[in-house]
DNA sequence: CGTGTACTTGAGTGGGCTCAAGCAGGGTGG
DNA sequence: CCACCCTGCTTGAGCCCACTCAAGTACACG
């Protein structure tokens, strides 16, 4: 993880302007379009990055999860290629853009962790290009894909993104995801959490899950 | 374009083995899970980069043009996470992952070439995500719009994959893509190429596709 | 307790998938 | 040179999943 890398730990001890904050659900940490001027690392919680379409629908092109660093990809860019909004309570600490380049481009390793980075970013992309949407694949088979990625470590516990980012990232409907989900609560694979922080998530039967997600 | 970076011209010069070498239409250039031996540089044609998903079905993730680079998102892993299949007729010159590796650790502007190269295939990954695949867009959209993405250079020319390979592409199935083509066709959008080489493109109203693409 | 937001559920329709013929074209062998 | 086949494309008919439109319900918050 590049936060928890040594020079980048230095980087936070002789640098102030690099703090952790807090997030509430739906808090914008940047807006696609919008000048370059950080990155972070998400500590806790989960983020996803949006596209918005010509005629303004959103589109989730991926989620991150704690340890992900979220705009490096437009790092050495003047504008955001994404939008990254909070979902459920969020910590990430923030690194002004001017410190992470200079960095960079004094440390050689930090290049290639970077590069590493991108790839399993890139990797990831492509995973939810074959699995994740469109193509013949029935809708519920999908929302048992995606609910599989959407586990929290690799426990039960899985994020409770809304009918609406769903559907935006399997490339369906609210009503359609709503009917899926709802089928898994009532078969008991999946357990709405009750209040507080718990309702941003379900617990999972993850071994049902990923015999649903085997398509059949 | 990192083949025609100095250093690697460099590399071409004073290492035996780095030559040109001819693809004809279908030819593997590398096998998914193969272990990791060269990584390729495309100088003419399309390859395009296919993963297999459990029930053996291929689904295509990325499509490689002249400039672009084949395997290097396997160039420090053990095997290749995609093939690499040839379309039409393909040049490329093939560099040992040896030579690959040593010059990246030398040379650390490389690494930051290597990292643009990374993220721009990032970029096109979510691109058709957003775009391409699924989501509620209507097919023969989805086909003007993948048409669109397969120009030769600027000009007229479109290559011209298998109906097979496009609804591998779109996440749909050939029979609907071949109802959009055809209908592309009667309407004078696209020019079916005559023999020989030819054979492997199209013709295609730009404008005219453009306005399908977007959506009405 | 009212209001708003998000989710659920229902009925109806249509796009595209499935299954199944028919049809070019190009390569091969007689 | 032609008949043949083989592969890939086209076209058709029927059906079903999922999208659309539209209520109705649960829950949080002021």
């Amino acid at each position: 993880m590049v936060c928890s890398d040594v020079t980048l730990d230095d980087l936070v001890d002789f640098h102030a302007g690099i703090d952790d904050f807090d997030y509430s659900h739906g808090a914008t940490l940047f807006g696609m379009g919008a000048p370059t001027e950080a990155v972070y690392c998400i500590r806790g919680g989960a983020v996803k990055m949006v596209r918005f379409d010509a005629a303004g629908g959103e589109r989730i092109v991926r989620v991150l999860k704690v340890g992900d660093v979220a705009g490096f990809e437009s790092a050495f860019a003047d504008n955001y290629e994404h939008a990254a909004i909070a979902v459920g309570e969020v910590r990430a600490c923030r690194i002004p853009i001017v410190y992470f380049r200079r960095f960079v481009a004094e440390h050689a390793g930090l290049q290639a962790r970077l590069l590493e980075k991108s790839q399993a970013a890139l990797r990831e992309a492509e995973s939810w290009l074959t699995e994740l949407v469109g193509g013949t694949t029935p809708a519920r088979t999908r929302v048992a894909r995606l609910l599989l990625r959407l586990r929290v470590g690799s426990g039960d516990r899985i994020h409770r993104f809304s009918v609406d980012d769903m559907a935006a990232i399997i490339g369906s409907t609210p009503e359609t995801v709503s009917r899926a989900v709802s089928e898994f609560v009532r078969q008991g694979l999946l357990v709405k959490g009750g209040s507080g922080a718990a309702k941003r998530h379900f617990r999972g039967d993850i071994a049902a899950l990923e015999k649903v997600s085997q398509d059949g």
